[in-house]
DNA sequence: CAAACACGCAACCATTTTGTTGCCTGTCAT
DNA sequence: ATGACAGGCAACAAAATGGTTGCGTGTTTG
Protein backbone atom coordinates (compact mmCIF):
# COMPACT_ATOMS: atom_id res chain seq x y z
CA UNK A 1 0.00 0.00 0.00
CA UNK A 2 1.12 3.46 -1.17
CA UNK A 3 1.32 7.05 0.49
CA UNK A 4 1.54 8.24 4.19
CA UNK A 5 -1.16 9.79 6.20
CA UNK A 6 -1.33 13.58 4.41
CA UNK A 7 -3.57 16.39 5.75
CA UNK A 8 -6.38 17.20 3.66
CA UNK A 9 -5.77 20.56 3.05
CA UNK A 10 -2.13 20.30 2.75
CA UNK A 11 -1.30 22.71 -0.38
CA UNK A 12 1.76 19.75 -1.03
CA UNK A 13 -1.16 17.47 -2.37
CA UNK A 14 -0.86 16.01 -5.55
CA UNK A 15 -2.47 18.31 -8.31
CA UNK A 16 -5.61 16.87 -8.63
CA UNK A 17 -6.58 15.16 -4.94
CA UNK A 18 -6.30 19.28 -3.92
CA UNK A 19 -8.29 20.50 -6.64
CA UNK A 20 -11.45 18.43 -5.69
CA UNK A 21 -10.57 19.53 -1.71
CA UNK A 22 -10.61 22.83 -3.07
CA UNK A 23 -13.83 22.82 -5.03
CA UNK A 24 -15.49 20.35 -2.06
CA UNK A 25 -17.27 23.18 0.00
CA UNK A 26 -19.18 24.39 -3.17
CA UNK A 27 -20.42 21.21 -4.23
CA UNK A 28 -20.92 19.12 -1.17
CA UNK A 29 -23.99 21.83 -1.25
CA UNK A 30 -25.38 20.82 -4.57
CA UNK A 31 -25.07 16.89 -3.87
CA UNK A 32 -27.06 17.91 -0.73
CA UNK A 33 -29.32 18.84 -2.01
CA UNK A 34 -29.67 16.50 -4.75
CA UNK A 35 -29.50 13.65 -1.45
CA UNK A 36 -33.44 13.61 -0.99
CA UNK A 37 -35.74 11.50 -2.54
CA UNK A 38 -38.17 13.99 -3.41
CA UNK A 39 -35.90 16.87 -4.53
CA UNK A 40 -34.33 14.45 -7.01
CA UNK A 41 -37.24 13.37 -8.47
CA UNK A 42 -38.27 17.25 -8.89
CA UNK A 43 -35.37 17.33 -10.55
CA UNK A 44 -35.54 14.32 -12.88
CA UNK A 45 -38.81 15.90 -13.69
CA UNK A 46 -37.68 19.52 -14.52
CA UNK A 47 -34.80 18.31 -16.74
CA UNK A 48 -37.08 17.20 -19.23
CA UNK A 49 -37.59 21.14 -20.32
CA UNK A 50 -39.99 23.87 -19.80
CA UNK A 51 -41.31 25.87 -16.17
CA UNK A 52 -43.77 24.06 -13.86
CA UNK A 53 -45.65 25.72 -11.13
CA UNK A 54 -45.57 24.69 -7.53
CA UNK A 55 -48.72 23.20 -7.71
CA UNK A 56 -47.84 21.30 -10.63
CA UNK A 57 -44.59 19.68 -9.23
CA UNK A 58 -46.52 19.17 -6.36
CA UNK A 59 -49.22 16.98 -8.07
CA UNK A 60 -46.60 13.94 -8.56
CA UNK A 61 -46.30 13.63 -4.69
CA UNK A 62 -47.69 12.69 -1.54
CA UNK A 63 -45.90 15.91 0.88
CA UNK A 64 -48.10 19.01 0.73
CA UNK A 65 -47.35 22.46 -1.25
CA UNK A 66 -45.67 23.76 1.47
CA UNK A 67 -43.07 21.02 1.83
CA UNK A 68 -42.48 21.19 -1.66
CA UNK A 69 -41.45 24.80 -1.30
CA UNK A 70 -39.62 24.49 1.15
CA UNK A 71 -37.54 21.42 -0.66
CA UNK A 72 -37.31 24.08 -4.31
CA UNK A 73 -35.84 26.59 -2.10
CA UNK A 74 -32.95 24.07 -0.82
CA UNK A 75 -32.31 23.59 -4.69
CA UNK A 76 -32.45 26.68 -5.40
CA UNK A 77 -30.26 28.23 -2.80
CA UNK A 78 -27.54 25.25 -4.36
CA UNK A 79 -28.12 27.03 -7.71
CA UNK A 80 -29.60 23.48 -9.08
CA UNK A 81 -33.28 25.18 -9.81
CA UNK A 82 -34.55 28.96 -11.18
CA UNK A 83 -37.49 30.61 -10.22
CA UNK A 84 -39.54 33.05 -12.73
CA UNK A 85 -42.59 35.22 -11.38
CA UNK A 86 -45.74 34.94 -14.05
CA UNK A 87 -48.40 36.66 -12.57
CA UNK A 88 -49.61 34.53 -9.78
CA UNK A 89 -47.46 31.78 -10.49
CA UNK A 90 -44.11 31.05 -9.66
CA UNK A 91 -42.51 29.00 -12.07
CA UNK A 92 -39.46 26.67 -11.76
CA UNK A 93 -37.19 25.65 -14.31
CA UNK A 94 -33.72 23.32 -13.97
CA UNK A 95 -30.33 25.56 -13.82
CA UNK A 96 -28.03 23.22 -15.25
CA UNK A 97 -24.55 24.32 -14.44
CA UNK A 98 -24.23 23.59 -11.23
CA UNK A 99 -24.98 19.97 -12.20
CA UNK A 100 -22.63 19.97 -14.67
CA UNK A 101 -19.78 20.76 -12.16
CA UNK A 102 -21.06 17.91 -9.77
CA UNK A 103 -20.91 15.83 -12.17
CA UNK A 104 -17.11 16.90 -13.12
CA UNK A 105 -16.40 16.22 -9.76
CA UNK A 106 -17.78 12.84 -9.60
CA UNK A 107 -15.56 12.26 -13.46
CA UNK A 108 -12.42 13.37 -11.77
CA UNK A 109 -12.81 11.42 -8.98
CA UNK A 110 -13.03 8.48 -11.00
CA UNK A 111 -10.23 9.20 -13.49
CA UNK A 112 -8.26 9.66 -10.04
CA UNK A 113 -9.50 6.35 -9.20
CA UNK A 114 -8.42 4.68 -12.40
CA UNK A 115 -4.89 6.62 -12.16
CA UNK A 116 -3.83 4.90 -9.04
CA UNK A 117 -5.39 1.40 -10.02
CA UNK A 118 -2.92 1.71 -13.02
CA UNK A 119 0.04 2.66 -10.99
CA UNK A 120 -0.48 0.24 -8.84
CA UNK A 121 -0.80 -2.34 -11.51
CA UNK A 122 2.26 -1.24 -13.04
CA UNK A 123 4.10 -1.31 -9.99
CA UNK A 124 2.96 -5.09 -9.20
CA UNK A 125 3.73 -6.15 -12.95
CA UNK A 126 7.57 -4.23 -12.77
CA UNK A 127 8.47 -6.63 -9.69
CA UNK A 128 7.70 -10.01 -11.25
CA UNK B 1 -44.59 26.51 -22.58
CA UNK B 2 -45.38 22.45 -22.91
CA UNK B 3 -46.42 19.82 -20.86
CA UNK B 4 -49.55 19.16 -18.02
CA UNK B 5 -48.58 18.34 -14.62
CA UNK B 6 -47.66 14.74 -14.28
CA UNK B 7 -47.09 12.13 -11.53
CA UNK B 8 -43.57 12.00 -10.99
CA UNK B 9 -44.37 8.24 -10.23
CA UNK B 10 -45.89 7.85 -13.41
CA UNK B 11 -45.29 4.55 -16.01
CA UNK B 12 -46.34 7.21 -19.04
CA UNK B 13 -43.67 9.66 -18.13
CA UNK B 14 -41.24 9.60 -21.58
CA UNK B 15 -38.73 6.37 -21.04
CA UNK B 16 -35.64 9.10 -20.25
CA UNK B 17 -37.38 10.90 -17.07
CA UNK B 18 -38.89 7.66 -15.86
CA UNK B 19 -35.64 5.67 -15.90
CA UNK B 20 -34.36 8.65 -13.76
CA UNK B 21 -37.21 8.72 -11.13
CA UNK B 22 -36.82 4.76 -10.71
CA UNK B 23 -33.51 4.98 -10.11
CA UNK B 24 -33.48 8.33 -8.08
CA UNK B 25 -34.82 6.63 -4.48
CA UNK B 26 -31.36 4.23 -4.43
CA UNK B 27 -29.21 7.25 -5.73
CA UNK B 28 -29.94 9.96 -3.31
CA UNK B 29 -28.41 7.91 -0.48
CA UNK B 30 -25.33 8.46 -2.84
CA UNK B 31 -25.80 11.78 -2.85
CA UNK B 32 -26.59 12.87 0.05
CA UNK B 33 -23.86 10.85 1.64
CA UNK B 34 -21.33 13.40 -0.80
CA UNK B 35 -23.28 15.99 0.60
CA UNK B 36 -21.63 16.84 3.37
CA UNK B 37 -17.97 18.98 3.07
CA UNK B 38 -15.82 16.22 5.35
CA UNK B 39 -17.81 13.62 3.73
CA UNK B 40 -16.45 14.99 0.07
CA UNK B 41 -12.92 15.51 1.06
CA UNK B 42 -12.81 11.99 2.88
CA UNK B 43 -13.55 10.74 -0.44
CA UNK B 44 -11.31 13.01 -2.41
CA UNK B 45 -8.78 11.65 -0.10
CA UNK B 46 -9.67 8.09 -1.02
CA UNK B 47 -9.77 8.24 -4.71
CA UNK B 48 -6.05 8.79 -4.79
CA UNK B 49 -5.36 5.25 -4.47
CA UNK B 50 -4.62 3.09 -1.22
CA UNK B 51 -6.18 1.84 2.04
CA UNK B 52 -6.16 4.67 4.82
CA UNK B 53 -7.23 3.83 8.85
CA UNK B 54 -9.37 5.75 10.42
CA UNK B 55 -6.82 7.31 12.68
CA UNK B 56 -4.67 8.37 9.51
CA UNK B 57 -8.15 9.94 7.46
CA UNK B 58 -8.59 11.92 10.79
CA UNK B 59 -5.09 13.60 10.84
CA UNK B 60 -6.64 16.19 8.01
CA UNK B 61 -9.57 17.16 10.00
CA UNK B 62 -10.72 19.04 13.01
CA UNK B 63 -12.99 16.64 14.39
CA UNK B 64 -12.88 13.35 16.44
CA UNK B 65 -11.95 9.69 15.60
CA UNK B 66 -15.40 8.80 16.41
CA UNK B 67 -16.96 11.72 14.00
CA UNK B 68 -14.62 10.50 11.11
CA UNK B 69 -15.78 6.80 11.92
CA UNK B 70 -19.49 7.86 11.38
CA UNK B 71 -19.09 10.02 8.29
CA UNK B 72 -16.99 6.51 6.75
CA UNK B 73 -20.41 4.73 8.16
CA UNK B 74 -22.55 7.31 6.34
CA UNK B 75 -20.25 6.47 3.19
CA UNK B 76 -20.23 2.71 3.40
CA UNK B 77 -24.13 2.81 4.08
CA UNK B 78 -24.15 4.55 0.33
CA UNK B 79 -21.63 2.29 -1.10
CA UNK B 80 -19.41 4.41 -1.86
CA UNK B 81 -16.51 3.19 0.40
CA UNK B 82 -15.38 -0.28 1.72
CA UNK B 83 -13.33 -1.31 4.90
CA UNK B 84 -10.77 -4.50 5.29
CA UNK B 85 -10.02 -5.57 8.98
CA UNK B 86 -6.07 -5.86 9.07
CA UNK B 87 -5.15 -6.71 12.42
CA UNK B 88 -5.56 -3.67 15.07
CA UNK B 89 -6.79 -1.43 12.25
CA UNK B 90 -9.70 -1.27 9.96
CA UNK B 91 -9.00 0.03 6.53
CA UNK B 92 -10.90 2.12 4.10
CA UNK B 93 -10.71 2.02 0.46
CA UNK B 94 -13.21 4.05 -2.41
CA UNK B 95 -15.62 1.59 -4.08
CA UNK B 96 -16.28 3.20 -7.27
CA UNK B 97 -19.44 2.03 -8.56
CA UNK B 98 -21.67 3.80 -7.13
CA UNK B 99 -20.12 7.11 -7.42
CA UNK B 100 -20.27 5.96 -11.30
CA UNK B 101 -23.99 5.12 -11.06
CA UNK B 102 -24.07 8.69 -9.45
CA UNK B 103 -22.48 10.48 -12.17
CA UNK B 104 -24.06 8.85 -14.78
CA UNK B 105 -27.41 9.90 -13.37
CA UNK B 106 -26.26 13.27 -13.84
CA UNK B 107 -24.81 12.87 -17.53
CA UNK B 108 -28.83 12.08 -17.80
CA UNK B 109 -30.29 14.88 -16.32
CA UNK B 110 -28.11 17.17 -18.78
CA UNK B 111 -28.69 14.87 -21.65
CA UNK B 112 -32.40 15.30 -21.24
CA UNK B 113 -32.29 18.88 -20.45
CA UNK B 114 -29.81 19.45 -24.11
CA UNK B 115 -32.55 17.24 -25.42
CA UNK B 116 -35.31 19.78 -24.51
CA UNK B 117 -33.86 22.82 -25.39
CA UNK B 118 -33.06 21.99 -28.98
CA UNK B 119 -36.71 20.79 -29.50
CA UNK B 120 -38.05 23.86 -28.08
CA UNK B 121 -35.26 25.71 -30.42
CA UNK B 122 -36.06 23.88 -33.64
CA UNK B 123 -40.25 24.62 -32.17
CA UNK B 124 -39.24 28.58 -32.48
CA UNK B 125 -37.61 28.39 -35.48
CA UNK B 126 -40.19 26.73 -37.33
CA UNK B 127 -42.43 29.38 -36.56
CA UNK B 128 -40.30 32.07 -38.59
C1' DC C 1 3.23 -9.75 30.95
C1' DA C 2 2.20 -4.90 30.64
C1' DA C 3 1.87 -0.67 28.36
C1' DA C 4 0.56 1.56 24.26
C1' DC C 5 -2.11 1.66 20.26
C1' DA C 6 -6.32 1.36 17.20
C1' DC C 7 -10.69 1.06 17.43
C1' DG C 8 -15.84 0.05 18.90
C1' DC C 9 -19.94 1.17 21.60
C1' DA C 10 -23.24 3.94 23.97
C1' DA C 11 -24.99 7.93 26.04
C1' DC C 12 -25.75 12.39 25.40
C1' DC C 13 -26.34 17.14 23.39
C1' DA C 14 -27.19 20.97 20.03
C1' DT C 15 -28.57 22.04 15.60
C1' DT C 16 -30.67 21.23 11.25
C1' DT C 17 -33.98 19.15 8.45
C1' DT C 18 -38.44 17.85 7.08
C1' DG C 19 -42.88 18.10 7.50
C1' DT C 20 -47.33 19.97 9.22
C1' DT C 21 -51.07 23.58 10.00
C1' DG C 22 -53.26 28.07 10.01
C1' DC C 23 -53.72 32.30 8.16
C1' DC C 24 -52.62 36.19 5.13
C1' DT C 25 -51.62 38.49 0.43
C1' DG C 26 -51.86 39.06 -4.35
C1' DT C 27 -53.94 37.92 -8.98
C1' DC C 28 -57.30 36.33 -12.28
C1' DA C 29 -61.93 35.52 -14.13
C1' DT C 30 -66.78 36.07 -13.94
C1' DA D 1 -66.54 43.59 -7.05
C1' DT D 2 -66.12 39.11 -5.38
C1' DG D 3 -64.95 34.56 -5.16
C1' DA D 4 -61.57 31.21 -6.36
C1' DC D 5 -56.94 30.18 -7.24
C1' DA D 6 -51.69 30.37 -6.36
C1' DG D 7 -48.73 31.16 -3.30
C1' DG D 8 -46.02 33.35 1.02
C1' DC D 9 -45.09 33.46 5.99
C1' DA D 10 -44.69 31.87 10.59
C1' DA D 11 -45.16 28.86 14.24
C1' DC D 12 -44.76 24.77 15.59
C1' DA D 13 -43.33 19.28 16.19
C1' DA D 14 -40.69 15.28 15.21
C1' DA D 15 -36.85 13.15 13.51
C1' DA D 16 -32.30 13.02 11.62
C1' DT D 17 -27.55 14.80 11.76
C1' DG D 18 -23.09 15.89 13.44
C1' DG D 19 -20.54 16.23 17.09
C1' DT D 20 -18.67 15.24 21.84
C1' DT D 21 -17.07 12.36 25.89
C1' DG D 22 -16.17 8.22 28.61
C1' DC D 23 -15.05 3.69 28.74
C1' DG D 24 -14.36 -1.04 27.10
C1' DT D 25 -12.11 -4.58 23.83
C1' DG D 26 -8.79 -6.61 20.95
C1' DT D 27 -3.80 -6.29 19.08
C1' DT D 28 0.95 -5.16 18.97
C1' DT D 29 5.31 -4.32 20.95
C1' DG D 30 8.88 -3.71 24.37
Amino acid sequence: MPSKPRNLSSPSSPAGVSGLVRASDTLAGVFAALGDPTRLKLVAVLCAGGAFSIAQLTAGTEISRQAVTKHLQVLSDAGVVRDVKMGRERLWQLEPAQIEEARRMLEAIGREWDVALNKLKMFVESSE
